[in-house]
DNA sequence: TGCTAATATTTAACATGTTAATTAAGTTGG
DNA sequence: CCAACTTAATTAACATGTTAAATATTAGCA
């Protein structure tokens, strides 16, 4: 995964099958394009994860529940965009690691708190400062207007696609 | 899930952790961005995957096979993106549903040879038309020059966050 | 030749994604 | 008040993502 000559330099397959409009080769679709950029970007911040010893998933917990400061699962599931049944595996792994708690909402039973412990709120204010500045870098090396613009058209085409069902 | 008020009119929680750049708030990183969109995209495509009764990555691997004449397993695991590991799986259900075959290399018999059955053939010529109607809609709705664009600004990011490891 | 390293694929173990079913608690209309 | 419906969260079952280890084959070289 080191070399940077052969693995991008051109498409490993001969393609026969281009369609009309020429956007998908198959192997160049909008779903992969997304893919390979969410992977590649995921990458970037590796290095926390490991040091950490969470998950990609598993930080978006963390990272979300300490900045708020309390909030329904069925909330959170929207926020960072995990579905429910995940959640509910991932929140028993953290509360387990006391990194979270969870409590019934004395309004609505039904409902389940989620709040990050002290544990959580230390380690995700130090990983905080070391994810920012790998943020800080992907806008530097990227441009930061083409990253702003890149995210701009990113919610335009799930504003679209929703739309449109 | 059809309503359609109350899911992207605003963030569900306040957000309290707004980082100096201004990029992310924790509910939407270019990560989840991304993730966000790829699910739009894919979504577009969920009816003809229900119709014939496959996965999305069956899908891409249906797709690539059958464009191809024939390719290793690893040509076609870094044509779409999916894991070598994930591959073995997926082609093994394949095959047992006689959709691909498998036979060794006889140059080398390290590497296994991927390619289609008429099955195969069959399906995807059917569902490629459903396929290719719908990539043509998202083009239309988005805009041609927008949605091309869009995927130039992903190459371009994924060229951009690999050389930089 | 024979030993060692590299390559291609598979397997194992565990975490997550996805759909459907289940459970519990709130809501509504009679 | 209560039966029927809705909502929030969990559980179940299976497919995929990810990392590391195992297997088999080929390549390189003393």
């Amino acid at each position: 995964m080191n070399n940077s000559d052969s693995k991008h330099s051109s498409s490993p397959v001969p393609d026969k099958g281009k369609s009309s409009h020429g956007l998908n080769d198959f192997s160049h679709t909008l779903p992969i394009r997304l893919l390979r950029a969410r992977h590649a970007a995921v990458s970037q911040f590796q290095p926390i994860f490991r040091k950490y010893n969470v998950t990609e998933q598993q930080w978006r917990v963390l990272r979300m529940v300490t900045s708020a400061n309390a909030m329904t699962a069925g909330e959170l599931s929207q926020a960072i965009f995990i579905s429910m049944p995940s959640l509910s595996r991932i929140m028993q792994s953290l509360e387990a690691r006391n990194l979270i708690r969870r409590h019934a909402n004395k309004d609505d039973l039904r409902k389940t708190m989620v709040s990050s412990t002290s544990a959580a709120q230390a380690m995700v204010a130090e990983a905080a400062i070391w994810s920012d500045t790998r943020y800080s870098d992907i806008a530097q090396w990227f441009g930061k207007e083409r990253l702003e613009h890149l995210q701009r058209l990113l919610d335009d085409l799930v504003q679209t696609l929703d739309q449109h069902q």
